[in-house]
Order: structure tokens, then sequence, then C-alpha cells
DNA sequence: TGAGCTTATAGATGATTGTCTATCTAAGAA
DNA sequence: TTCTTAGATAGACAATCATCTATAAGCTCA
């Protein structure tokens, strides 16, 4: 077998150069699992859908008919990757997209 | 308590009609939970990266570090969620973008 | 056909996850 | 302070998942 064939032939290389670092993968890879369940997904449409875009857990547990925990174990995740922002205003907690971050993933995919 | 106070206290309702859909959420989760994993996504950057836009698994075991059957693992999960194209070319399977499913997200996120 | 290489599948295992019930904390009203 | 409502935390459990080793299947070439 000649070098002609053998490069025709032969796998590619040049992989490890252009490979996305692992730090970095691990990071998106975090912010995307936030996002990527179906109860997360449908509490982000509906905050961003929403006149103020914020929503507090009772805007949430009725449409979603899911537990109150259920709803607020989610509402932590998302914010602990920092899609979403926290804040309470008297009784009820309000939660918000952060455009920063959700910039980041769109970054990502553009 | 009279109507306005009520007015200014209680948690806004209207969540309901902007909720996404459940089979349309159920949708996104499955694709961006194939994503959503720091190997998967480098062998998406690797792919996207690469001169031919396409890898095969010959390509990516040695970089990733990870045995071939696992290379192969997700490699299933990426073309099962279709975000990747396979395709036999003698010995080698090659692996590229599906450019439409990766634009569905992108525009999810835009 | 048989040898040798590339990729896929099967099965096992430890780790993570979505959901629940029960309980606790925080804040306002009386 | 006490009651009530909103939200968070703890702990349990079934399901899913990333990875491995062992093995099978597909392809090329002699």
């Amino acid at each position: 077998m000649n070098n002609l064939k053998l490069e025709l032939l032969e796998c590619a290389p040049g992989a490890e150069s252009s490979m996305m670092a692992r730090n970095k993968a691990e990071e998106f890879s975090e912010l995307l699992k936030a996002v990527a369940d179906p109860t997360r997904l449908q509490i982000l449409a509906m905050i961003a859908k929403s006149d103020q875009k914020e929503a507090c857990v009772c805007n949430l547990t009725g449409p979603l008919r899911l537990s109150q925990p259920t709803i607020s174990h989610h509402l932590k995740k998302l914010s602990e990757v920092g899609i979403i922002d926290r804040e309470r205003r008297g009784t009820w907690v309000w939660y918000s997209l952060n455009t920063e971050r959700w910039g980041q993933i769109a970054k990502l995919f553009s």
C-alpha cells in the first residue's frame, strides 16, 4: 500500500487542536442541562411571555400541575446556573430571565 | 380588605395561555438533553470546526480519551435526535452536523 | 474464505435526577 | 404574639444516564 492510497484511506487527524476545551464544555453543559428539561422550558417560556417578564411560584404551580416543592426545585436549578434571577418582594418571590446568560446560549448555537 | 388592595397584592394570573405546549417542550427537551453533555458538546465542536464539517469515530476517541464504545454511544444519542447525520463510506462512518436541526435550537434562544 | 480493521450492541454499575410528602422558614394581617 | 399564606429544604424513591468490558457486525483486501 503506497502513500497516496494511505492518504486517501486513512481517517483524517486534526481534531485535537479544534477541540472545545473540557472546562468550557462542562460549563455549557451545566447551563444547558438546567434548560433541557420540559418543565423548566415551560417555566422559561412563561416568564419570557409574561407581561413584566417575571413570574412567582404561585403563577406556575397551577398551569404546570406540579407540586409547589417541585416548582421550587426547578426554579432553584434554573437560578443556580444564572439563567433566571430571584427577587423577593414582600410575600412573593419573583423570578425573571437573565438576558446575558440567555445570550450566551444563543451565541453558542448562532 | 377591598378590591384595590386585593388587586395590588394578588400574584398575577395569565400564565396558562402563554405556556409552551407540553409536547413542544418535551421535543425540545430531548434535543437539548442530547446536546447538554460535555463530551457531546466537544464532539459537536470538533465536527463543526473540522475541514469537511465531519468526523469519524476514529477522529474522536484519541482526543476525547474515552473508549470507542462510549464515543459510539454519544454519536448515537446525537444522531437519534437528528443533530448529526450518519454516512458510511467504506470502512469508516462519517458524522456531520445537521444544520436545520442546529438552526431550530438557535431559533429557540434567539 | 479468512484476517484485520472500524464501528455498533449488550450488559453491568455507580451517579444523577425529577417527583413526591413532610416539614421548616419568611412575611404580612389581626 | 398568633394565624395564614408563600416559598424553601430534607429525605426517599424510581428512572435515566455515562461509562466500562466483552462481543458482534460490517467492510476491505489478500
